[in-house]
DNA sequence: GCCTAGGTCCCGTAC
DNA sequence: GTACGGGGCCTAGGC
C-alpha cells in the first residue's frame, strides 16, 4: 500500500521517525494543540491514568487518541460507542516526556480532574483540519412536541386555554399550565418525548401537588403525553387519577385526523403504547 | 512533511489516488468492515443524514468518521465530547456508491435508525488495529459508597441495623434501609455520588411516602447522602424534615475521625456543601 | 427481551 | 458562573 503526500489538503501526516529525539515530536504536537480546528490524532500503544470525581487506570494498550481545538480529548478502544478515557471540552492539554517516553497531560480546572497518558509506542500521528458545522438540522425533540400542543391545542379539552409554560416550581419546570375556566379545571402537562417511566409518573405527581396546595379550589389533573409508558408507569397514572396520552396520536393530529374523532378518543385514559 | 510505510505495525494508510475508481475502494473499505480489532477512520468532506428516533441533515462538511468492528459508528467535527452523528454497536454498516460519490449505511435493527454519510472528498483513510483492555479499573461509583455505609454502618444512628438494600418498590428501588427497633425508627437512605438536586430529594420523598403507607407505625426518616447539594434541595429537604449528610464527611470517617465525633454532627441537618 | 438507574454522563438554557 | 432537565443519551445489571 502505497503513500500520500498531503500539503493542498486537510490531513497532515506526522512522520514519527524523522525526529530524532522525542523533545521535537513534543514541541512539535504542543504547537499543534489549540490551533484553529487543528485535530491531533494519535495511534499507538499507550498507558492511562485518571484521576478525578472518580479514577481509573488502564495498561498499555493499542488505543486511537484525539485531541480537539476547543479542549477535548477522546480516548477509544475497539469497542463501544463512547470513549474509554475522555476529557471534555474547556481541559488543558500539554505534551511533555517522562521516562523517554511521550506523555500528555489534561487538566480541567472544573473537577479538578486530570487524565495522564504514556505513550510507549506510535503507530501514527496525524493532524486534521475539521469544521464546525452550523446550521444541523434536528427534528423531534420535546420542545417540538411542546410546540406543537401550544399550535394545536390541548386534544383532551379543546377549551382549556394555555395559561403558562416552564413554569417554575421548587420541584422543577412545568412544561404546560391550561385552565378551563368554565370547568374550574387546571391541566398539568408533563411531556416526555421517550418513553415514560414512573420517575415521570412521579415528576407529573409533584408538580400536581404542588400546584393543588398554591391554587385552591381549583380541580387539578395531571396529563403524561410521552412516547410510550411502562407498566409500572401506568399504575401509577392510574392510581394518581392522571391521563396519559400517547406522542403518536398526537402525531396523527397533525396528519389531519379529524379533531372530534380525538376528543371522543381522549375522554379516557389512552394507554395503548 | 514525508511518509511512512506501515506494515509491521498496528495503522494501515490506504492510498486513496491509487483506487482508479470508487468500487474497487469501496470493496477494499467492506472487506474492512468487521474484521477482528480494525478500526476504519475517514476524514473526509461529507454529508450526513440520520433518521431515527429524531432526524437530522449535516451538509458536507470536513469531519473525522470512525467504523469500529463492533459496528460502532462515529463521526466528529472540531470540538465537543459527542460525536454529532453516530450509530451505537450493533448497527450494520457497508458501504456503497451513489452518484459517483463514496456513501456509507449504517442501520441499526432496534429504533429503525440509519446513518447515510456521502463523501464529496476523502482527505485521508487509516486503519488501525486496537484493543479491547479488560482490566480497567474505576473507583468512587455510588456502589462502593454504598458499600462503605453498609460496612462502617449508618452515621447517623449506630444502633440502626440494615435490613435491606435495592428494595423494590414501584417508585423505583431503595438504596438502604435501617431499622432502629428500640426507637421504632425506619431509615430510607438515598445516596448519589453526585451533587444532589430537588429531583434526588423528591425521589427520596416517594420512597418515604411509599413506605409510611407499607410500614404502619413507625416513624421514617429519609436521609440523602450525596455529594454536596443545591440550594433548592436544601430548602426541600427543611419541608420535608429528611436529613442530609455530605459524601465528604463520610469520607473523613474513612480516614479516621473518631466515631463519636460524628454522631455528634450527625444529630443535625448537615447542610454545608 | 424490557425496565430501571447510574454516569468522570454531555449539553443547552435560564437564572 | 450555577442549576436544572433533556438526550437519538450510553451502559450495566435484573428479571
Amino acid at each position: 500500500m502505497g503513500c500520500r503526500e498531503s500539503g493542498e489538503d486537510y490531513y497532515k501526516i506526522v512522520n514519527i521517525h524523522i525526529y530524532k529525539n522525542l523533545d521535537e515530536l513534543k514541541d512539535l504536537l504542543n504547537k499543534y494543540i489549540y490551533h484553529k480546528d487543528h485535530i491531533i490524532i494519535i495511534v499507538g500503544y499507550m498507558k492511562i491514568i485518571y484521576r478525578g470525581r472518580a479514577s481509573s487506570e488502564a495498561d498499555y494498550a493499542r488505543r486511537l487518541l484525539m485531541i480537539k481545538p476547543d479542549g477535548t480529548l477522546l480516548i477509544h478502544e475497539a469497542r463501544g460507542r463512547d470513549p474509554v478515557n475522555w476529557q471534555p471540552p474547556g481541559s488543558i492539554c500539554s505534551f511533555g516526556i517522562e521516562n523517554q517516553e511521550l506523555k500528555l497531560r489534561c487538566q480541567r480546572q472544573q473537577y479538578n480532574e486530570e487524565v495522564i497518558v504514556y505513550f510507549k509506542d506510535l503507530f501514527h500521528i496525524g493532524v486534521a483540519i475539521l469544521d464546525v458545522s452550523n446550521f444541523f438540522e434536528v427534528k423531534g425533540v420535546e420542545r417540538d412536541i411542546v410546540d406543537q400542543i401550544i399550535s394545536t391545542g390541548l386534544p383532551i379539552d379543546r377549551n382549556a386555554k394555555l395559561v403558562g409554560k416552564e413554569i417554575s416550581t421548587p420541584h422543577g419546570k412545568i412544561d404546560l399550565v391550561y385552565i378551563n375556566n368554565e370547568r374550574n379545571i387546571m391541566y398539568i402537562i408533563e411531556v416526555k418525548n421517550e418513553k415514560a417511566g414512573v420517575a415521570a409518573v412521579d415528576q407529573l405527581r409533584r408538580y400536581v401537588e404542588y400546584m393543588k396546595q398554591h391554587s385552591r379550589g381549583r380541580n387539578i389533573i395531571g396529563v403524561l403525553i410521552a412516547n410510550g409508558i411502562s407498566d409500572e408507569a401506568i399504575k401509577l397514572i392510574l392510581t394518581y387519577d392522571f391521563i396519559f396520552l400517547n406522542i403518536r396520536n398526537l402525531r396523527i393530529i397533525k396528519r389531519e385526523r379529524k379533531l372530534d374523532t380525538y376528543l371522543k378518543d381522549s375522554s379516557v385514559n389512552s394507554l395503548s403504547s
